[in-house]
DNA sequence: GTCAAATAGTTACATATGAAACTAATAGTT
DNA sequence: AACTATTAGTTTCATATGTAACTATTTGAC
């Protein structure tokens, strides 16, 4: 006699989504314990250093676009490492309420640290690939990501 | 006169462990919405509800190794869905500290609800992929996790 | 059997996070 | 110019989360 009480079934790790949020967290956390660990940098206060390392000049909202963080998150991001001296704000001289970013000396100091360390991170990890399979690995993410796109139709 | 102050660069959109973590976020959001939306429930309550769907008896310490949430997280989620009288708890008679839990019937109705419905969403996300680019990523994920694991060597 | 160590799970506390309300400045309309 | 709507960014508040301390029970050593 069959089972028909369990009509489908999910295991959960072998469950896509729940594959790739474990990964993507594994990995993140791993990286991010870096960070923390030589500049008691957080992932968010990084990837605005990333970006504003990348563009001097640049506005909160644009590093939230560029970082895909939420425009509180950045705020925070920005507060904290004023704080800790690796950032400057100047408010743009032609909109008063848009601010300009740029690392500090030290802030960019930091930055060339942090840039090899976290491209020797990602090498590392990608290195358990070929370069086929880097490749590969990237066209598979980005069709996820157009089907996983928020401005499509419900699933 | 080469640029010598950006020795190394870092493009953020093309940084592996941030394109994972922006992937595995959309989706995650996007399927966590559907459940709570339906049936009130959080990822983590989702992911008791799986296992314990599968595997009635489970004690909580079980569920943290099969869902990857530590075990604070299954202690929350397990009492908010005994609150909603989604789960039952029992002693176990042979270790007073173990606990078993069973969905109630209650519980079991989403459970048959909410297995297909993970499982098209899930299908739907898959389809954008062919069936050989799904094995694909399955060992490509596999490799990347491996080579994250964290009882490795430190990067 | 008694006591220290280990295990299952919960609680408390401190911090992180997100949504919504808010402030300040600019843009657009009349 | 005056008034409304929009935009940039911050603050507030309520909730989520992780670490560490705690309780209860069991295991193992003696």
């Amino acid at each position: 006699m069959p089972d028909i009480e369990n009509v489908s079934l999910l295991r959960l790790r072998e469950f896509l989504p729940y594959r790739l949020s474990v990964l993507s967290n594994t990995i993140s956390t791993r990286i991010a314990s870096l960070y923390d660990r030589e500049f008691g940098l957080s992932i968010w206060q990084w990837r605005v250093m990333a970006v504003t390392g990348d563009r001097p000049g640049i506005s909160a909202t644009e590093i939230g676009q560029l970082t895909a963080m939420d425009k509180v998150a950045v705020s925070r991001a920005i507060a904290a490492m004023i704080q800790m001296g690796y950032l400057e704000r100047k408010t743009s001289e032609t909109d008063g309420r848009r601010s300009q970013l740029f690392l500090t000396p030290a802030g960019r100091d930091v930055y060339e640290l942090i840039v090899p360390m976290a491209l020797g991170a990602e090498q590392e990890l990608a290195s358990s690939l070929t370069e086929e399979e880097q490749k590969q690995l990237e066209r598979l993410m980005g069709k996820l990501a157009d089907a996983a796109s928020p401005d499509r139709p419900l699933w």
